[in-house]
DNA sequence: GATTAGCACTCTCCCCCTTAGAGTGCTAAC
DNA sequence: GTTAGCACTCTAAGGGGGAGAGTGCTAATC
């Protein structure tokens, strides 16, 4: 279920065996990351029993909390300083101490009222997700559109623009659209100066569309041979375009804030981010996440160390794909502090997946219409 | 020359009169201006003279600080440290002291050839500016598409897909391309149950696209009552999506190299960051900027307190319009703080504003061809 | 008359020390 | 098993006290 050689090391469940917490280790435990992801310092026994009003003293808090430290759930910054969560006793949390709700109706309700007020463009949908992401768990939202894994012929249009100049604008079989001007130069020695009008760009076309239709770009290229003049031309551009749609790494990522981020006292030197948003914006990262989160589904947490990437052992992310599996997958979700609100980050994550899902769904057809 | 409302209060040219500085003042100015932005570190008088190798001593240059100072060119974070340079100061230095230099071949050189590598979308082409720019200027750079201020009709296409799914495609007349779904619902509704093939589809674009060429969003919602059916249906579609172009802020922007800023000593502390992302990422910062940039051509620098924008009030702007004045105008520039290597950063923008400028023009078709 | 050497003065930065306080871990009592 | 008590540890905060960099002024110099 969980790759052997995926880029991220998440796991879906405490797998480990010994660990069953008692009871009370469970109360300290969540006690702690509750109260150390609220307050951001360390914290001790004696602090949580009087905040969390627990019936002990804090002499058996110490007790287990020193139990937890020798699992591994809990650290110490110092030998004087309360408890700190580890990342694995975040993941412990986050597995089965974790209250998780799923979001409350008042917040569903002014989410769903933001997306109707918007126009039915997908980017603006994906702004507006990456602003509420961002808005309601106050850390960073990353956002990619939703696209097929691997590109395929939808329909092809050329465009004669007043200015002589030739715009080749394809869709894609998973709705998303790409363009490409056309240098005109060589169009002109293809046609060998003669001049070209729209009818001549329709009919290429239409040829293209009845010839290409759903063919990823090997079977583009392997259909090129047997065109000629405009035609194939216009079927070398399909099929370079198809390509890049292919190799390019998710295009644009809509990120919102990161200023929420820099806020945080773990970043407070605001250097520490810049490893993060490199990677972010440059990177193959997310591309490489796309298809582990996809074959996983639902929401998925990844915490810190568990993250294979480096740079990326400081902060945690809570993620989603949303999009139809075998059509167009994206993703969406939040980057923050392993130091996060994840009682609510998940259920925003998980409804905003499902409310993207909903309105591709309702807007790219149903394919039993 | 400068316009008096504009949401930015730039000059051009120090324009206040007792600003003539005698030889040794501008010396130390430029001297000043270039050792603190190297280092960072407020400098002194003897500083000065020894990494400058300035024949007079360090005496002198005090008594030139001090009139520096009264001037308010330098200012003095307290008593017994080295001198800043103020915004006016580095206005100054940018306005008359700089070496400006072009930049240089091999920079040329190395630039163009990373444009000539990537495919001809205009998408990748922004990108890699702001990549080239963040990179060689060590600023955050920000780049904007190329977008006519009023969005004119060009060319429509509707397009059914495999799975009745339909989706507009409007050709702006700068080039730009916006989409939609269209909601087959309402669509079913004005056709009254009545199947749409493509060949229908074609036809109500054929007639719209010779009906409403060049027209903009007023324009084509007067001609609506004229229209019926599917046409008015699909001209509907075209007002709305115009007035969405016309109203948008600048969709997309890109940015890159936001980590270099943040190392920055000024930046250190990350939360001295978060009002400028938020500025750059949600308002209509930008957007209010392009006819002002636009209008005055060229490189433009807007340093700390010269910006209205509160929180862009430690760090400088140095942006240029590219694109074509009455089509579609873009903006393309660096952000960083005010002790910013203007020298580096104004040719780099410049030259990479000419080369948009050049891409533009032999992609887009020249009039005359 | 501009330039410079000399000098007193100022202020920050850094290091060190101390103290207060929070928190622990252990032990013995309950 | 739980808890009170206590000694111990470590940080964070505050307070000198140089050291050093830099200034501004004045008087001497070219």
């Amino acid at each position: 279920m969980v790759g052997d050689q995926a880029p991220t090391s998440e796991r879906s469940a405490p797998r480990r065996s010994g660990l069953e917490l008692n009871e009370r280790q469970r109360t300290v435990l969540r006690a702690v990351v509750e109260d150390y992801v609220m307050s951001a310092v360390p914290v001790g026994s004696r602090a949580l029993v009087d905040r969390y009003r627990l019936l002990i003293s804090s002499a058996t808090v110490r007790s287990a909390m020193a139990e937890l430290e020798a699992l591994g759930l809990l650290s110490h910054p110092h030998t004087s300083a309360g408890r700190v969560p580890s990342d694995l006793g975040y993941r412990v949390y986050v597995e089965s101490l974790m209250h998780e709700s799923s979001l409350n109706d008042a917040d569903q309700l002014m989410i769903r009222h933001q997306f109707s007020q918007v126009q039915l463009t997908s980017n603006e949908w994906l702004r507006l997700a990456a602003s509420i992401l961002a808005g309601s768990t106050r850390s960073a939202a990353v956002v990619t559109p939703a696209k097929a894994r691997r590109a395929r012929f939808g329909h092809l249009q050329l465009v004669e623009l007043g200015d002589q100049s030739r715009l080749a604008v394809l869709v894609l079989a998973d709705g998303n659209v790409v363009q490409r001007r056309l240098d005109h130069a060589v169009l002109e020695r293809t046609m060998a100066g003669a001049g070209l009008d729209q009818a001549q760009l329709d009919q290429a076309a239409a040829t293209i569309n009845a010839d290409l239709a759903g063919m990823s770009a090997p079977q583009v290229r392997r259909r090129l041979p047997k065109l000629a003049g405009l035609t194939a031309h216009a079927a070398e551009v399909v099929a370079s375009l198809l390509e890049d749609a292919d190799t390019a790494t998710v295009e644009e990522v809509f990120t919102d804030g990161i200023g929420n981020v820099l806020e945080q006292p773990e970043f407070a030197e605001g250097a520490k981010m810049r490893g993060v948003l490199e990677v972010l914006q440059r990177s193959d990262f997310l591309e490489q996440l796309v298809p582990v989160l996809a074959r996983r589904g639902g929401v998925t947490v990844i915490i810190g160390h568990e993250n294979a990437n480096d740079a990326m052992h400081e902060v945690s992310l809570v993620f989603a794909p949303y999009g139809e599996p075998d059509r167009a997958i994206g993703l969406l979700g939040v980057l923050g502090p392993t130091r996060m609100p994840y009682p609510r980050a998940i259920p925003t994550v998980r409804y905003l997946a499902t409310l993207m899902n909903e309105l591709m769904a309702s807007h790219s057809g149903e394919t039993h219409d």
